[in-house]
DNA sequence: AAGTGGTCTAGACCACTGT
DNA sequence: CAGTGGTCTAGACCACTTT
């Protein structure tokens, strides 16, 4: 006796830095407080810097920490529930749901949207970018893709880009009755222009929120958002009891 | 003339590297294949293992790679997509859905939990563990955690724990008529217990799927999903079009 | 035993933010 | 400018799987 063997399964370091961080966060820290920095942090707990960062960078990832360079790392708040599954509202922009037209161009779709639409993979689309805010923050940045034959409208109108050229893809759109729409989520990491609208940096991982827009029997539209997996929580169902009523 | 200050915006190596490997795999592997370990991909191109680790690490993020601790890194299938949203089968278990009871005791729930719910922090409540499979891997692992005013029935029942508690509770709980159903999803890692039902290591990314099943008015069960986001696509809404199809 | 990915170190330099 | 987090290195050892 005496030799304990509870090391058979070793914590790594990181792991048990995290838990240990996570709970001083409960305790000892108010949402929006500093923390040390991370060299003083790593000294602390007397391990090597990379160590400690691997603890932070699992921390950032569950919503719990925010880090900005050349500013520091703080504590985040709660993640902000963002409805997605509303089915009343479908095309709106501005008002309460925050979408916000940035602009539209016609590009040819990725291959996955492209299968998706059904359209031959290099026939260019409409493609209008539209960025949702909410709290101040930027929630996500979109990307709807519009084969020209749902908006047949369209062809009347001169404008050839640009934030115009997005109201007037969304008006066509808002004119056509929906049959349904299908969504899918996943882990993506966030490319160079979404992380720039979504003011992080390029990889930090998004939630990707694939939708695909069925009237007529047809698939009429595909929307790709990526929402900042680190500050969103995404409802799905009944919105009655969501945070969006707060933010009203 | 003649300088150019096209690196006014050097883009980190590993983001490069992931680009490069991201159009190797798309174009010279084929799934499931075994790429070079990665002592020999770091100075196949010039870097630190650790600089190629993190270009792999995003690569597995984004669901292209798989790795495992002393097997290798291989070229992962596309993700597999998942229904969540289905609301003609509620509890269902075994059969075509594929969530699998594991066991059931008495436990406090997390606090968050608690609040859904509405019980006191401190009371126990039925939890239920469950795991769902699809195409031979663990797909996701869930908690379902159930106060005993939602099944009275159980009252007469004398299986304290395990297996055939898990089947008890269930079934007494789909003696309800649900009214509705709340879901939310939001980024996590792995807890040491799930990382094990998944087959992963403890921090390993998921996709939380946090569910409030409502009765009579009532929250009747709440259920925290974790879905291996490297694998799992997770579709919402009507199923008719979703890979649950071929797997029947 | 050999080979794999996972963890950890101690240090360096860079990019960005504030004052 | 000083201070922050972000990137990168070269090396070591460990845990795990397969042979």
């Amino acid at each position: 006796m005496g030799t304990t063997d509870l090391e058979s399964v070793p914590e790594p370091k990181y792991w048990h830095l995290k838990t240990v961080l996570s709970d001083a966060l409960d305790t000892e820290f108010a949402v929006g407080e500093i923390l040390p920095n991370e060299r003083e942090l790593a000294a602390r707990f007397g391990v090597a810097r990379a160590t400690l960062r691997q603890a932070l960078e699992q921390l950032e990832l569950e919503g719990r920490l925010q880090r900005r360079r050349g500013v520091g790392t703080t504590v985040a708040p709660p993640r902000v529930g963002v409805a997605v599954g509303d089915s009343t509202h479908g095309w709106t922009d501005g008002g309460a749901d925050a979408w916000q037209s940035v602009d539209s161009v016609e590009a040819v779709p990725p291959a996955a949207v492209a299968r998706l639409l059904e359209t031959d993979p290099d026939t260019p689309v409409h493609r209008v970018r539209r960025t949702r805010i909410g709290q101040g923050l930027p929630l996500a940045a979109e990307l709807l893709y519009v084969p020209a034959e749902s908006v047949p409208g369209l062809a009347a109108i001169d404008t050839p880009s640009g934030l115009a050229r997005a109201r007037a893809v969304l008006r066509e759109l808002r004119r056509l009755a929906l049959e349904g729409r299908e969504r899918s989520v996943e882990l993506g990491s966030a490319r160079a222009d979404d992380a720039k609208e979504l003011d992080r940096l390029p990889g930090a991982p998004v939630l990707v929120v694939t939708t695909r827009y069925v009237a007529a029997g047809r698939t009429v539209a595909v929307a790709v958002a990526t929402y900042r997996a680190d500050t969103c929580r995404l409802t799905f169902g009944d919105p009655h009891d969501s945070e969006e009523l707060l933010a009203g």
